[in-house]
RNA sequence: GGGGGGGCGCCGGAGUAGGAGAGCCGGGCCGGUCUGUAAAAUCGGUGCCUAAGUUGCUGAGUGGGUUCGAUUCCCACCCCCCCCA
């Protein structure tokens, strides 16, 4: 680890068992955690303007070097001003590195991949990986492209985030032992790889974070976290597979956080389900980005208190068509406190534009909620009432009881 | 009044130069899926009777006819659309 306020604080504010609450200080702001992270895979988070979600009340959103690099490239970001001028957004960004979806190029779905429903095996594009890094081509115009720690690195460099992720290959669940082991400790090697380019030539304003593999793997994981740990980074994150079950999610996170420095914050990469949340944060994560917020919205999906229903409810079934009560009751997002379920429906329905925007504003309030009640339960003392709470069905903002 | 085109599933199409398929395409509807976003996406179902059909039932406007066999050919009638008067 490495402690260089150049680049990034973070301080631990209050503790609740594993839980923390704390404060990460970034060149373009401080980010209060637990936080949830906004996808903002190709230079802005899917229907909302920058204004909006920092209205939101976020403080970080994570860019992808990936996408970014195809289309519209990193030099043209950089030519007007970098991502942070590009996409008009003044408050902290953090990169992914492009491992992940360099990964799913070769099997089609990182979803499945991940969760072990699809077959090894290249599925689209052809995808090779070796000691250097990634050979592709591109889903855009089928050019040749290659990716590797270095060419992240620079990439993420030329978008001037505020944190870069380092380089790494996501495993799935079907990788074997071995693969998963071989694959994780070239993630070292690259690792470094990715430390040394961004010593030499990266921001000095620039914050990196390292990846700990080694799948379901309680040894793999183990090494993963003491060489990354042991790695001049200024943050942790947790990536790969982390089973194909929620409670075996919670079993590798259960044996994995502990593994973690205390000091650095910590990301869990992709996990943003409701329960997840609570689960995570518990065990002592700090930030959290996911797709399934933002994606549920334009698929017509409200995240609301409804355990029995995954934290769910499905706006585009035809029940909701004559339903006049507030998407979800005492909401503050403009969906629940201007418009009815019934409403939402019809725009569902019909494919419009504004019932995605509605549904990704009360989305991204109802994790934002979450995450901030989560913060003011650690605070007092008192998260595993309010996450139980939740899980039993209260509204995440409801909870005079934690509060 | 004359000519032409067309009537099947919840809706709209296409097709079958006699061997129906409860088949095709699109839509709608119902249900499933979504965790570092190839996702405003995607998968399945959608006549009836079923726990289940490899051999169940009904079905191509209506009524007849030809034929081993008709959604297709013929006749009459009903309805819709277009054109001409």
């Amino acid at each position: 680890m490495r402690q260089d306020p150049a680049r990034l604080s973070f301080e631990i504010q209050a503790r609740d068992g594993s839980a923390r609450a704390g404060l990460i200080d970034v060149a373009h702001g401080q980010i209060v955690t637990p936080a949830f992270v906004p996808l903002a895979t190709k230079g802005s988070v899917r229907g909302l303007s920058s204004a909006e979600v920092a209205g939101l009340g976020y403080e970080l959103v994570l860019g992808n070097a990936f996408h970014l690099h195809l289309s519209p490239g990193e030099e043209a970001i950089a030519e007007r001003g970098g991502l942070h001028r590009f996409m008009g957004w003044e408050r902290a960004i953090v990169t992914d590195s492009g491992g992940f979806q360099v990964f799913s190029l070769a099997h089609g779905g990182v979803a499945d991949e991940l969760k072990g429903r699809r077959g090894a095996g290249p599925g689209g594009a052809k995808v090779e990986i070796s000691e250097e890094g990634v050979a592709f081509q591109s889903l855009l115009d089928g050019s040749s492209r290659f990716l590797g720690p270095e060419e992240s690195m620079r990439i993420q460099a030329a978008l001037g985030s505020d944190i870069a992720l380092t380089f790494d290959e996501c495993t799935p669940a079907h990788a074997d032992r071995e693969y998963t082991a071989r694959s994780t400790e070239r993630t070292h090697r690259w690792l470094d790889r990715c430390l040394e380019w961004h010593e030499r030539e990266g921001p000095s304003a620039q914050a990196v974070f390292g990846i700990v593999q080694g799948g379901v793997h309680e040894d793999l994981r183990r090494d993963s976290a003491e060489c990354t740990s042991g790695a001049a980074i200024d943050g942790i994150a947790i990536g790969g597979t982390l089973g194909r079950e929620k409670e075996e999610m919670q079993g590798v996170l259960g044996f994995t956080v502990p593994l973690l420095p205390t000091e650095a914050p910590r990301h869990l990469l992709g996990i943003g389900e409701i329960d997840d949340l609570l689960a995570a944060i518990g065990m002592g994560i700090d930030l959290f980005d996911c797709a399934v917020p933002t994606r549920l919205a334009r698929h017509g999906v409200a995240l609301a208190p409804e355990p029995e229903g995954r934290f769910r409810i499905d706006l585009a079934k035809g029940r909701f068509a004559a339903d006049d009560a507030a998407v979800v009751d005492g909401c503050p997002c403009e969906a629940c406190s201007r418009h009815s379920r019934a409403y939402l429906h019809y725009l569902s329905r019909n494919k419009d534009l504004t019932g995605t925007r509605l549904l990704t504003l009360h989305n991204l309030t109802y994790v934002g909620e979450l995450v901030c009640g989560a913060r003011l339960a650690i605070e007092r003392g008192r998260f595993a009432a309010y996450a139980d709470a939740v899980l039993a069905g209260a509204a995440p903002w409801v909870s005079p009881a934690v509060r």
